[in-house]
Order: structure tokens, then C-alpha cells, then sequence
RNA sequence: GGUCUCAUGGCCGAGCGGUUAGGCACCGGUCUGCAAAACCGUCUACAGCAGUUCGAAUCUGCUUGAGACCUCCA
């Protein structure tokens, strides 16, 4: 099949047709998680969409080399007034060391990734044990004369680099007016023009984690990481670089610029951009504080939810909303994925009992290519649910002898679905987990309940419904049987 | 303040100049001892005001409202 996916980039503006550099290999890099807490739902919306394209470009055939980060070195900032490093901070406060901090918690993250079915990335390599790379790319950047050195501090020079390059092509920043609307930034005195920033930063006598360099002693720039890692596993130029969109400015065109100044040319061919997570219309956040964790809503332990919802239930709720939209997260809206989602799994069990004839009543091959044109289109997964569930519409009136298929284009149908369901968006086969000891129990009682009913005995059988449901089991008497849930 | 995005039926959410996306809810029906569930069907919306066009939710301008970035952030 030939596969043309198209990707909006965040470079053009304009949706574009993957051409890999190197056929049907595709270089990926995404921006990890900064290691200091644990990550909240709006971080795991970045990286389920993400897993989403991987997914479809493995899917489409690609050999896709997926890099995404993970950084365990705080990076120094000023806030508040005050500088800190995230991850020192977070030690000092839970008081353990900073790689203990990193460690915890890349644990958790883990944790999660296989909670919400992600793939696991080609490799995640992380900052601390890229120190070296990260030195000798600020030293290149020194050569070609795009950065200065200052107090055991390295800066990049962006009015420098501007005269040779376009800083801001990415975020359509115009330096001008940046400068006009500069805050009231502290430590302004050792960087040269307001928008240089930090490559390399001198130690602070409470610095936890500190590296040598030739320019002493200190902690690597936040934005140098990336261009680093991204270089060493994907070469200086490679495919496709994503990351949520509240990177693009600054760490995005730093990355940019730092490619530029080291090696002359732009790390990235496409740039994607994925949309934040919201909470009552405003960005979930750390400092917002509007944030839950991933396990608070498995765990129904969240105060914005009253109960709770199975990871599958998220990721479907996430995937029913294109990556580059924002999405509220409500209750009323996990309540429709679930019973969404709810649909289209059991469309696809049907399927399976579905009976076949002579000849298909609907147009099954344009259904069937409906799945990848929907995600063709810049990995437009709600449409692809759409078209699921209008593949479920039509097995339900073929189970209601309304519509027909043939045997051999009920397999093609069924194939795609599962592949599209489970492979592409990555959704669970089977609710995992149910306590198998219920259920010799669960037939007995039924068992009784059915025969009381064959007796007409309404008061013992919905005795025993009502009971049941007072313990959380719900009774569907369905025309092929009991069942409960 | 600057830059940029977005405003879709009761709710969520696609749409990128001309075919009622889809899900949830509601309502009607099928099924059923009752109930629940399930299934089928119905529900023709595009913030406001101008303009371009044979034709606009979709393009342009203005107005109003919301958000993002400019500071760490997925």
C-alpha cells in the first residue's frame, strides 16, 4: 500500500508529505519529560500523541527511530527573583539527592508509559550522561563565533548569529519586539543582549549536581540537551522533531539556533507541535496547580472526578481530539469515552459472530480505506474513530440481517478494525484484571437466578438482581444469556 | 503591553469553498416478565456584523469573548 502521510509543520505552517531522508527510515525526536515531579496528565497527553504517530508511521511501514529525552539535570532559572534548579529544589525539599529525585521518578514515569500502552521509544537517552556531547557542540558553537564566554558562563549570541541566520523562524518571534517587551529579568549583567541565552552555567556553592567543563565547573543550558542527544542518536539533520507546544518558544528556536551555530544547518524537517491538556478551559499546569496525576484518575482518587476511569478510557477520550487542538478534560467527557468506547469494543467482539453471505450490501473498501486516510491527514485520529464507528453501525445491521458482507470482506474489515484499534491507536484488547475467582461464583448465582426466572419466579430473580447490584454487580439479561459486569 | 491561536447543535469534538463527521445526552422504535443493557432511527449547529463568491462553518475585514507564548513548563 502506498503510504502518504502528511504533517502539518510548525516550521511552514502548512501540511506537508513526510519524505524521509533516507526512505523508508524516520528519524524522530521528542522532548522528554524534565524528571522533578510526577508527570501530570497534561505531560502524558504530549507523549500519548506522540506514541500516536509512532505508532501510524510504524504502521505505514517506516522504520522509525524514536528518540525522546529525558531530563535529569535541573536546569537553572530565575524565579521569582531567586535562582534554583528544578530538580535540586525538588531534592532539598523531599530531601534525597538529585539523581535519587530522577530516579523515583523516571520509575513512575515508566510506570505510566505502561499504564497508558505507550511504546517504548527507540531510546531515551538522558542529559546527564550526554555532558560531553552537549560541551563539544558549545564549543563549536565558540568556534563559529556564536557564542561568548563569560565568568565560567557560556551564552549564545544571538545578535550575532542573527546577522547570519533567521532567529525566530520557528515561533515567528520578531527580536524587536521581544526586546520592547522584555520583563524585568534578573542576572541580565553577564549576557550581552536580552535574548542570548544560557549554554552553559557557572555552579552555584548549592548546586547538587555539578560538571566539569573547560569553562569550569557548572550545570549544561536547558536548550543544548536536546540539540546534543538529538545529533548523537539522529544525526544533525534528521526527520521529525516534536514536542508539546508550550516549547516551541524558547527551547524550540534555541534548538534551532544552537543546530545552526554548531553545524549550519536546521536539526529538524518537520517540527510538530502537540496542544496542551485543559482544566476548565485553561492549560493544566504545574504552577497552576489545576493539575491530577495519571493515577488519581485510574484510581478515582481525584477530587475533579467523582469515580474512576480505566487508562483505556483516557486514551480513548484523548484520541476522540486532534493532537494540535487543545482538550478539556470533564467529567462528562470521560463519561462519553467510556461509553464510546464501550461501543466500538463491542462492535468489535460482534464481529466475530457476524454471519456472512453472498455479497457485501455497502461499500466495505472505501470503509476499510477510510481508517488510513483519516490518519494520512496529519494523524487525524477522531476521524479514524468516526469511521470506526461507522464500521460498527454496519456490523450491528448485518447482525440485524439488514445489511451483508461477504465472508472474505468481513475478514479484511475485522483485520482492519483490530489493526487500527489496538495497533495504530493503542488501545487494550481486554479490561485486564478482573478477580477470576468471581466467577465459578458469579455462574452459580446466576445459574440459580435463571432457573427461578424459568419458573417466573420475578421475586427471587430480582432479589437476587437487586442484591447484586447493591454489591456493584450489574445483571443485563440479554437474549443470548445473562451477563454482568 | 506585544505576538499568535481559537470561537461549531444540550455537552464533547471533526471539518480547511459545494457530500446531514462521529461520540455522549434527549426523543421515537426494536428487544424484554419488569428493569437495565444492547441495537436501529430522529435531532441540519457553526460568536456578532459587514464583504468576496453562482455558492462560506470554511476566504477577507471589523467587533466581542476565550486561551497560549513572551518566565520553568508537555
Amino acid at each position: 500500500m502506498e503510504h502518504k502521510v502528511k504533517i502539518y509543520n510548525s516550521l511552514s505552517g502548512k501540511k506537508e508529505i513526510l519524505t524521509p531522508r533516507n526512505e523508508q527510515f524516520v528519524g524522530m525526536y521528542v522532548c522528554g519529560p524534565t524528571l522533578y515531579s510526577e508527570p501530570h496528565m497534561g505531560n502524558m497527553r504530549t507523549f500519548i500523541n506522540f506514541d500516536l504517530v509512532y505508532r501510524y508511521l510504524l504502521h505505514a511501514g517506516y522504520k522509525v527511530k524514536y528518540v525522546r529525552n529525558i531530563t535529569d539535570a535541573g536546569h537553572i532559572t530565575n524565579s521569582a527573583g531567586q535562582e534554583e534548579d528544578s530538580i535540586g529544589k525538588a531534592a532539598r525539599l523531599e530531601q534525597l539527592q538529585s539523581l535519587e529525585i530522577v530516579y523515583k521518578y523516571n520509575v513512575k514515569f515508566q510506570e505510566l508509559q505502561r499504564l497508558y500502552n505507550m511504546l517504548p521509544p527507540s531510546i531515551e537517552p538522558t542529559a546527564t550522561g550526554h555532558i560531553q556531547e552537549q560541551i563539544e557542540i558549545i564549543e563549536k558553537i565558540l568556534e563559529n563565533g556564536y557564542g561568548y564566554s563569560v565568568n565560567g558562563s557560556v551564552y549564545f549570541d544571538t545578535k550575532r548569529y542573527m546577522q547570519d541566520f533567521n532567529y525566530g523562524i520557528l515561533s515567528g518571534r520578531k527580536v524587536e519586539e521581544l526586546e520592547n517587551e522584555t520583563r524585568t529579568l534578573n542576572n541580565q549583567d553577564e549576557k550581552r543582549f536580552f535574548a542570548d541565552f544560557a549554554l552553559w552555567k557557572k555552579a552555584n556553592p548549592e548546586d547538587m549536581q555539578i560538571w566539569r567543563s573547560p569553562w569550569g565547573d557548572g550545570n549544561p543550558g536547558w536548550h543544548i540537551e536536546c540539540t546534543a542527544m538529538s545529533t548523537k542518536y539522529l544525526g544533525k539533520q534528521f526527520d521529525i522533531h516534536g514536542g508539546g507546544m508550550d516549547l516551541k518558544f524558547p527551547h524550540h528556536e534555541d534548538e534551532i539556533a544552537q543546530s545552526c551555530g554548531s553545524f549550519g544547518c536546521q536539526p529538524a524537517s518537520i517540527w510538530m507541535h502537540a496542544n496542551m491538556l485543559n482544566v476548565n478551559g485553561q492549560k493544566m499546569s504545574k504552577s497552576l496547580g489545576n493539575f491530577f496525576l495519571p493515577k488519581e484518575i485510574v484510581e478515582g482518587t481525584s477530587p475533579l472526578f467523582k469515580k474512576p476511569y480505566a487508562p483505556n478510557v483516557i486514551r480513548f477520550f484523548m484520541m476522540q481530539a486532534h493532537y494540535r487542538s487543545t482538550l478539556d478534560i470533564t467529567e462528562t467527557g470521560l463519561d462519553a469515552a467510556e461509553k464510546g468506547l464501550n461501543r466500538l469494543m463491542e462492535g468489535l467482539k460482534l464481529i466475530e459472530k457476524v454471519s456472512h453471505s453472498a455479497s457485501t450490501s455497502f461499500k466495505w473498501k472505501e470503509l476499510v480505506d477510510s481508517f488510513d486516510e483519516a490518519m494520512q491527514d496529519d494523524f487525524n485520529a477522531p476521524i479514524l474513530i468516526a469511521n470506526l464507528f461507522e464500521a460498527v453501525r454496519y456490523i450491528n445491521l448485518i447482525n440485524d440481517g439488514k445489511e451483508t458482507i461477504t465472508l472474505e470482506h468481513l475478514g479484511i474489515l475485522q483485520t482492519a478494525m483490530q489493526v487500527f484499534i489496538f495497533q495504530v491507536l493503542g488501545l487494550f484488547s481486554e479490561e485486564q484484571g478482573q478477580d477470576n475467582r468471581l466467577n465459578p461464583v458469579m455462574d452459580l448465582v446466576l445459574n440459580l437466578r435463571s432457573q427461578a426466572r424459568e419458573q417466573k419466579d420475578w421475586t427471587t430473580s430480582d432479589k437476587i438482581r437487586d442484591g447484586l447490584a447493591a454489591a456493584g454487580i450489574v445483571v443485563k439479561d440479554g437474549k443470548e444469556g445473562t451477563t454482568w459486569s
